[in-house]
This record gives structure tokens, sequence and C-alpha cells, in this order.
DNA sequence: ATGTCC
């Protein structure tokens, strides 16, 4: 092929954007004929200056996407960003708060608040939650659409955790796959069966990745767990007594699919809806269009399929421990749902990083891999349109970790709180999260506690070479 | 977060 690659046009100065995908499209369907130095000529003109090109028979669609965009065609933000409630202010990054601001300030945005473990993502500040009206973000979903927290309490006396630990670890390393490991022969799932795999052109084409990838966790903050749950709530919805119960906990998401789902429709939103540069990436998608229902569809399907892997990753480990759970807690935390506001109108409520707190909701908040997470309740705080944090936040930056912190000081850290981590590096060590009681103290309007989990036996992402047997 | 780039 004498066609120019993406790499070839970043060479020739063009910057990464739907130009490329133009200018490469053109030239394998204008310009196959001529020898790749010559059509790489000719664009370098047109990018030198794209306005003599508006009118070129050949070559007008790429001109137009060089030109920056007319003015009139950039959406105003309002001038003051809508008020929103901050959760544990005083422990939030400026840059966060920066960005709730500028989400804020959409002519979309009803209303937002801010959770106390938020810090600077993408677009919405990670911890952030935003309700829109006929409008979804997908920015303010995340890139891990769906991303899970699930739990399965047993009734196996905790015990088993310090008696057989070498045994629980083996369980670990067989049902559950990190990074870029998959199951060889992946378990099958009704999800791969949905619709959507068919009609939606970009969803087809990561079907077959998306089965490969069934029942693993990837890579960054997610694990699977064992550890101890008390249960201190006697009214609790799952009717069992209080008192202490092994517990497996997972934390992973959508895996590839999700991923390349958002970043195709995050592409389509910034083409269709221009933004002044400081809210370029909280582009939106008009629910009332086709492509709109195309990513609602898409990302509910991302959110099931990330519920089926925690199906099947609690599922295998109920197998291996030869017991059913007594009870399972499960929530999405990076996800946007149809909801109505105090009137009674349907709002689209995106949280990024920040857990479902309706009246009554049940949900689950990590702390670290050595820190106590938690099950709790939702008390339904309109302030903070039912929602609370998602975890402990960072107070550390993954750079700054594996910079400042030692193997052997986390290693210490980690004997001494009794917890056993295969995998992980230093930018998941505990001291890089904030603390989590603090945490939980500054949404004490949004939830209640009705049980507190120990992670004692952690799975994580990790270089280290352990052998799994499949 | 991500076969970590179009």
């Amino acid at each position: 092929m004498n066609t120019p690659t993406g790499k070839d046009l970043l060479e020739i100065g063009y910057k990464p954007g739907k130009a490329i995908g133009i200018a490469i499209a053109l030239m394998e369907s204008n310009y196959a004929d001529l020898l790749k130095e010559e059509q790489l000529a000719i664009l370098a003109q047109v990018l030198a200056s794209p306005a003599d090109y508006l009118e070129d028979a050949q070559l007008a669609a790429l001109a137009e996407a060089l030109l920056p965009p007319k003015q009139e065609e950039i959406i105003p933000l309002l001038d003051e960003a809508r008020g929103y409630t901050i959760y544990g202010a005083a422990g939030i990054e400026a840059g966060a708060l920066n960005q709730m601001n500028t989400a804020m300030r959409l002519p979309v945005s009803l209303a937002g608040a801010l959770m106390p473990d938020a810090h600077q993502g993408y677009g919405l500040p990670i911890g952030g939650v935003l309700a829109t009206k006929d409008a979804v973000i997908p920015y303010a979903v995340g890139v891990d659409i769906g991303c899970c927290m699930s739990m399965s309490l047993y009734a196996i006396d905790s015990a088993i955790l310090n008696k057989q630990s070498e045994q629980l670890k083996r369980i670990l390393l067989d049902n559950t796959r990190f990074g870029t490991a998959t199951f060889k022969k992946p378990k099958d799932h009704a999800i791969m069966e949905r619709p959507e795999f068919a009609t939606i052109p970009i969803v087809k084409s990561l079907k077959d990745r998306a089965y490969s990838q069934l029942g693993s966790s990837g890579g960054g903050n997610h694990f699977v767990e064992f550890g101890v749950v008390e249960l201190h709530d006697k009214d609790n919805e799952f009717g069992l007594p209080t008192g202490q119960y092994l517990a497996a906990l997972s934390h992973s998401g959508s895996r590839g699919l999700g991923a390349s789902i958002a970043g195709h429709y995050t592409k389509l939103a910034m083409e269709s809806c221009r933004l002044p540069q400081e809210a370029r990436h909280l582009a939106w998608l008009d629910l009332n269009t086709a492509e709109g229902q195309e990513y609602w569809l898409a990302m509910n399907l991302a959110g099931d399929y990330a519920s089926a892997c925690h199906h099947q990753i609690h599922g295998r480990l109920a197998t291996a421990l030869g017991e059913q759970p007594l009870a399972v807690v499960e929530n999405h935390h990076n996800f946007a749902w149809k909801e109505k506001d105090a009137a009674g109108n349907e709002v689209i409520v995106h949280r990024k990083g920040a857990t479902p707190a309706g009246q009554g909701v049940l949900g689950i908040i990590p702390g670290s891999m050595a820190t106590p997470g938690f099950i709790v309740r939702g008390k339904g705080e309109a302030n903070s349109l039912n929602s609370a944090s998602h975890g402990a936040g960072r107070v550390m930056s993954r750079t700054k970790a594996k910079q400042t912190l030692t193997l052997p000081q986390v290693q210490l850290y980690l004997q001494e709180a009794g917890v056993e981590v295969i995998g992980s590096g230093l930018d998941e060590a505990p001291m890089v999260y904030k603390d989590i009681r603090q945490v939980m103290q500054s949404q004490q309007d949004l939830v209640e506690v009705v049980g507190t989990f120990t992670p004692k036996i952690v799975r994580m992402c990790g270089d280290e070479k352990y052998m799994e047997k499949d």
C-alpha cells in the first residue's frame, strides 16, 4: 500500500484528531495511484494553507477539518457556574474544583456535586456527579464504563483467612486474571448474545475481544480480594445476623469493550459539540439524536458486560470455595442513569467515580488494600444527587508514588496491617490513598454503614510471574 | 482505564 499511515502524518505535523482519518481515507480513495511521497507532499501543502483548498473538489473535507472551528460554532459556556455541593472540600485538589466549575457552566448542566474522594480527571473530575438535560457526556461517564464493585458474603468462618491463606491465594491465582492475561477458555455468558453486538457497528467490531476478556479484571486500581466483613446493622437487607463473615470483593470494569466505546463516542461528541478549550472534553451527545441513543445503548451494554465479568469472577470463587454466597452487593460507579429530579422531570445523572446512594440503596466503598471498605446504605441526600464517594481518593499521584515509596517500606506496612498482596505496584500502596475514615466522616449525610470489610488477601495487576492454572 | 496511538 502507498497510503501514508497516521504515524507518517504526525511526522509531517498533523495533530491527532479527525483530520488524520480524513486524510488517509482521501488518499486511499482518490490518490492511491500516487507514490506515498507524492501523497505526503499534497497533504503537507493542505496542512500549510488549508484555506486555499476549501473549494478543492477532492480535498475540501480535509481543509475544513484542518481549519479552526468558526467562532459561531463554539457553544458558549454560562458566565457563572451553577451552584453545587462539595463534600470534604478541605481534602480536594484545586484541579478537581476547576474542572467541576467548568462542568457547571455547560448549558446542558442542571445540577452537580463533588464527592470527598474527588481528583482531577479528563473532562469531569473523578468523584464528580453531574445532572444534565437530554444530553450524555461520554467523559462524564468515564473511560472505564460501568466500573463495578461486587461483594459476596459467605457462611464460612473468617478464621480461614489466617488458617488457610495459602489455599485462598491459590484460589485467587487460579480464578482471576490481571493485566493482559485472560482465561484460555472463557466461560460463555448470555451477555455475548445481546443484539447490540450485531446492530451497532463499533460494538460489533469489539465483540471478539470482549468474549476473550470475559471474567478478567484488567489493571490499574482493579482488584479481587478476600477479607472479613463485620456486619454491624442487625436490620440489614440480607436478613443476616450481625457478626463476621468471609467475603470476596472485586473491583473492575468493562475492559477493552468499554474503553473503546468511550473513545469512539467521545470523539464523535467532540466533533459535533464544539466547546471552549477548557471544556472540550465535556462534549456531549444529544439523546434525541441517533448518535446519542447509540451511545446510550453501547454504554448500557458495557455496564452489563462489566457486571457479567464480576458474576463470572464471583461464580468461579464460589465454585472453588465449594459454597454459594449468602448475599451479594454490587454497584457501578462510572455510569449515567436516567433519574427524576425533585420536580419529577427526567434528568441524566452522570456518576464518574461516585457510588449511587439513593434512599435505601446498598453500595460498596472500598478503602485501600490495607484499610477498611464499607457496605453502605444510601440516605437519598438531594444535595449529593443521591451519590457518595467511590473510595478514599488518591493523596499521591502514581508517578510520585513510584518515585518516593520503596518496596521494603510498603511491605512492612502491609505486614503490620496483616495483609498479603499478590501483584500490585508501589502506585497502589495504601499510603497513596486518603484516610478512608475521614472520607466517610465527610459523607455522613450521604450514607450509613451497614458493614465494614477488612481486606486480608489481595490480588492486583503486577509484574510478578505466578503460575496460573486454567 | 486501555491489545496504554490515529
